[in-house]
DNA sequence: CCGACCATTGATACCGAGTATCATTAACGG
DNA sequence: CCGTTAATGATACTCGGTATCAATGGTCGG
């Protein structure tokens, strides 16, 4: 499957998920998932809007909420602050944490983990009860480890 | 110690803090810190600027940042997302994690847990070198653990 | 004690990341 | 094909924070 085919069949999944929700299938709606579908790192809503002129802000951050309601975006924190959006794998559509490279920018999923096991029996021992947690572990992936270290 | 004594002593701490750090002993600096000390939770920078009429709003700011520089403050992010402040506990300067309770708001500090060791053992199985992380956790603490639920 | 230097201040404007409003447009179901 | 209703996009607004810059005021050397 080429490059285009694959951004194009992406495309068309968000849509698709959007319309499952009951969200309607319109022309700047389009343009916005097709953008997204070109992304293949995380990326910032103005990013985003940048790459589409002529479609209004509200409108790309509205697409924007739907797919993470949805599930098929997620939130991503980088170690500065800068709050990112990345598409999920459709293969970890459920919770799941980011091994951020602070240099590449390559982020690699993880899933099944005892983390929040641990949470909740530390919790346990403080009466504490969990209803939810926040995590992103910022590095250096396999691809970037020689290179020279980036600040904290 | 009288609650206004114990406040004046934080003041202090937190002015000499900034001093070791070459930072001058101003005015508007020891209001800042005043109000910093009276404070026995989490605060969001406006809520201190709100008790701080006749204070800059740039001057609030800039000693927020050098607090959370020099460690005596440190940020959390509450679980809708808004970015609040928090004194450290003396005996917690060093890195640490939080129990936020979503109900009280109330928020314990973690710390000496095993997850620092998790996260690096997961991480060398994908050769991924950690060089930092970010963790909240939400949930309810024991006196609210009776109140009805929070949405998550 | 004075003067100079430089950190600090505060007013203002700006920025990024959104949200609210609302008149206009366009999907889609009957 | 038409009406309902969602969606759009312009605009203004919010919130949290930073940049700029002239004016001020600590601090230190002489």
């Amino acid at each position: 499957m080429t490059v285009r085919n694959r951004n194009y069949a992406l495309a068309d999944q968000l849509l698709e998920t959007l319309e499952e929700q009951g969200h309607r299938d319109t022309e700047p709606r389009r343009k916005v998932v097709a953008a997204i579908a070109r992304k293949n790192r995380h990326f910032t809503a103005e990013e985003l809007r940048g790459e589409l002129p002529g479609i209004g802000r509200a409108t790309v951050y509205r697409a924007l909420k739907l797919l993470v309601q949805a599930g098929a975006l997620c939130r991503v924190m980088l170690a500065d602050g800068a709050l990112h959006y990345q598409l999920n794998d459709s293969a970890h559509h459920g919770h799941h944490h980011h091994l951020l490279c602070v240099h590449c920018g390559e982020s690699e999923d993880v899933q099944g983990c005892d983390i929040e096991g641990q949470l909740h029996s530390l919790a346990a021992a403080r009466q504490f009860q969990i209803t939810g947690h926040w995590l992103e572990v910022y590095g250096q992936c396999y691809s970037c480890a020689d290179s020279p270290a980036v600040p904290a």
